[in-house]
DNA sequence: GAGCACTGC
């Protein structure tokens, strides 16, 4: 042994340049692993998946619960039978990420034994048995193999941020585990296997579950392993949900943060921000400030309040580096939050958001934190999604104040006192609660759970009561009861809202169950409800080629970019903004149609993709890219929308294909796409009134058209829009021309024609 | 004449 040992030290000597590196990798990587706090505990951890179906795991940030269990099972024989262990993740960069990562800490490349899914990317292979993917690729292929036969452990990972694809699987995957631990092997004998969740499995999906079992020789599907991963304190909720369900919890690794809180309430936290900032850099030592703002706007505004303040301190305190970082900001200008500062200067970083778990910024020790966030809300009466600035939940709080422990002790500054904290909300409110549900219910229904009402969503637990009653007097227990009761009635009205609108575009049957085959049609894309009908009738219209570019640059966040209105920041004059700005409309005049800004969208595709294939005739795949941004720039057009755009167009024409639907041009005349419109997104018309304003003809609300709209100042009679958005008054986007008699032929079931 | 947090299929 120990000559053996020596023997291949000397061997490792002996090897000079990348080899010798290798192995000086791999040994780190193992010290690293090692000392990860889950690996203490990695023989209980297996004894506890082998014991118990379903296991939830706490594990504070740092515990390495992600990229070592995964591993810790593999070696532990659970992909024994070629069973793959499933990883879901709620965003794609930590599925692409932690693969990467795993497949290195396994020193296999990546695709084979380690891989990853996402839209548009397919990183595994026939060999892949620890796949990482996003939830909803996961619930994607629920639709295909409503067993998930080829699992043997399903993972669900950061389950407490409660995202709607997380909650709908969590439910779903309560029945397919019942259903393969139970009666798997009987569904062969019978038409329908119903378990509690009023799971039905309809024959169609039947014959998947049965071909499977048939594939497999009569073999029982072996049951699913479920493990729930959770970073919150509130395990009790997905135990309960679970039946009771075990929960261990694994230590994390986070340096202590010290907690301020003012002591008075802030009348004006931008302003309290501000100050903050500044007593920071002068009273506090070496380290980067992470600033929590709610949008663009007031990262913009405090940006602009430093830089006016900057040159009133003395000079050698005059360092500090501001960086803004928001989703809609140009990749390159986000990267540079991971750039060090010039020599010297302290970073302050101004975030949304996206800080607080999608993007993790090094270097940062103190963390300001107003307490303040916005959110997207539903209104069913209306169908508007107004965003909204609430405070921030107790969870939420901590998830910030903890992004100044990551490389050592660090100071979270709360813009508020501290008896604010313990009245907050424990939790954020599940996304679930305050959303469209229309596209939940479709893909439900397609799994076969007809019974939405009845669905198992994931609840709070009834214990909020009982604690309650121990402490509040009788009056404020109902009070707590008609609480609960008017969010059962909201979610309510929300399921009846959508189910309403699903009916509406033929996806539902008069009995309420999934119609065939517009309904499973429109499920199986990965679109929203209407844009997925205005696919299905465009193929009735001839002009499939068409509306396949349409929703696809529908689908998109904003394609044209106007000039940042603060032009002062770059100390460029007013004319020169009043030129940039006449230059983009420009840009946007030589797309625009007068038929409305769908045409509008559909000339601006083409002309890129025109671009494109000129530039492919002449220079390499990646020259033609470049090029295309570049020509994305002089035409005021956001390069990575443009992208997004094509990937999802070249993902739904392979959709439609598949579907057997024909791809047909209707060539230069517009009026079969423009009817087509109105036979889909009729829910979505509005007509003019006497006084130039719209009122929307399905809600009844008096709106405006956009300014950003091709058809601002033209106002037609008669519009169709994609969208209804309230800010300082009720704005219609995305807008287009239509006659007022194609919506009574084409949509009699909403517009009756008055005698 | 306007400004929109963050994700995902």
């Amino acid at each position: 042994m120990a000559s053996n040992n020596s023997t291949h030290t000397a061997k490792i000597n002996q090897l000079n340049g990348p080899k010798a590196d290798f192995f000086a990798r791999r040994q780190k990587i193992e010290q690293h692993r090692k000392a990860l706090p889950i690996a203490a505990v990695q023989k209980r951890l297996l004894e506890e998946v082998s014991n118990n179906d379903i296991l939830i795991i706490v594990g504070e940030t740092g515990s390495g619960k992600t990229t070592q269990l995964p591993q810790y099972l593999f070696n532990g024989g659970f992909c024994r039978n070629g069973g793959i262990i499933g990883i879901t993740q709620p965003r794609r960069v930590a599925a692409v990420t932690v693969a990467k990562r795993v497949s290195e800490e396994c020193g296999v490349t990546l695709g084979q034994k380690v891989g990853y899914a996402i839209r548009f990317e397919d990183v595994t292979s026939s060999s892949t048995r620890i796949k990482y993917m996003t939830d909803g690729l996961l619930l994607r292929e629920a639709l295909l193999d409503p067993c998930l036969s080829k699992y043997s452990v399903i993972i669900v990972d950061e389950a407490h941020e409660r995202t709607v694809q997380t909650d709908v699987l969590l439910g779903l995957l309560k029945t397919v585990q019942k259903t393969r631990s139970s009666g798997a092997s009987d569904m062969v004998h019978s038409d329908h296997a119903k378990a509690d969740n009023g799971l039905l499995l309809e024959k169609e999906e039947d014959v998947q579950c049965t071909s499977t079992l048939k594939h497999s020789r009569g073999k029982k599907l072996s049951p699913l392993k479920l493990i729930i991963m959770s970073a919150s304190l509130d395990a009790q909720i997905f135990s309960e949900f679970f039946g009771g369900a075990k929960a261990v919890h694994v230590q994390g690794r986070q340096y202590p943060v010290d907690i301020l809180y003012t002591h008075q309430p802030e009348t004006d936290y931008l302003d309290a921000a501000l100050i903050t900032i500044f007593q920071i850099h002068l009273e506090e030592g070496p380290g980067d400030i992470l600033v929590f703002l709610t949008g663009q706007e007031e990262i913009e505004s405090i940006e602009r309040l430093v830089q006016e303040r900057l040159p009133k301190l003395p000079e050698s305190k005059r360092k500090l580096s501001i960086i803004p970082i928001f989703a809609s900001l140009p990749s390159e200008k986000q990267m540079k939050v991971f750039m060090p500062p010039p020599v010297g200067f302290r970073k302050v970083i101004l975030a949304t958001n996206i800080a607080e778990t999608s993007v993790t910024i090094p270097g940062i020790k103190y963390v300001i934190d107003p307490g303040m966030v916005k959110v997207r809300t539903y209104d069913p009466s209306t169908g508007i999604e107004p965003l909204i600035i609430v405070k921030t939940s107790k969870a939420q709080a901590l998830q910030r104040s903890g992004r100044a422990g990551r490389e050592g002790p660090g100071k979270c500054y709360r813009l508020y006192p501290e008896n604010e904290f313990y009245k907050l909300k424990d939790s954020t409110t599940p996304e679930i609660k305050r959303c469209n549900l229309s596209n939940v219910i479709l893909q439900l229904k397609a799994l076969g759970i007809d019974d939405i009402v009845g669905f198992d969503f994931i609840e709070e637990p009834d214990s909020f009561d009982l604690k309650s009653a121990t402490d509040r007097s009788a009056h404020s227990i109902s009070m707590v009861k008609d609480d609960k009761f008017l969010c059962y009635m909201k979610l309510m009205m929300a399921i009846i809202k959508s189910m309403e609108l699903l009916f509406l575009l033929g996806a539902l049957t008069d009995a309420s169950k999934l119609s065939d085959p517009v309904g499973r049609q429109m499920a199986k894309l990965p679109l929203d409800p209407i844009y997925s009908k205005a696919l299905i009738v465009a193929d009735q219209f001839n002009c499939l080629e068409e509306m396949l570019i349409v929703v696809a640059m529908l689908s998109v966040e904003s394609i044209f970019y106007a000039p940042v209105k603060s032009w002062k920041r770059y100390y460029c004059s007013l004319l020169f903004y009043i030129f940039m700005c006449s230059l983009s409309r420009t840009a946007l005049r030589s797309f625009s149609s007068s038929e409305g800004d769908h045409l509008t969208l559909l000339n601006t595709y083409r002309a890129s993709d025109e671009f494109l294939e000129k530039s492919k005739l002449v220079s390499s795949q990646e020259k033609a890219e470049k090029n295309l941004r570049k020509w994305c720039k002089e035409n005021f057009i956001n390069s990575r929308s443009l992208k997004h755009a094509r990937d999802i167009h070249s993902q739904i024409r392979k959709n439609v294909e598949q579907m057997g639907l024909r791809v047909t041009s209707c060539g230069d005349d517009m009026l079969p796409l423009r009817r087509c419109l109105a036979a889909s997104f009729f829910l979505n018309a509005a007509l003019k009134q006497p006084d130039g304003t719209y009122r929307a003809l399905s809600s009844g609300l008096t709106v405006q058209i956009h300014p950003s709209s091709v058809l601002f100042r033209t106002k037609p009679e008669c519009i169709i829009f994609d969208e209804l958005v309230r800010t300082n008054q009720n704005y219609v986007r995305n807008v287009s021309r239509i006659d007022y008699l194609w919506l009574t032929e084409l949509a009699p079931q909403c517009y009756a024609l008055q005698e």
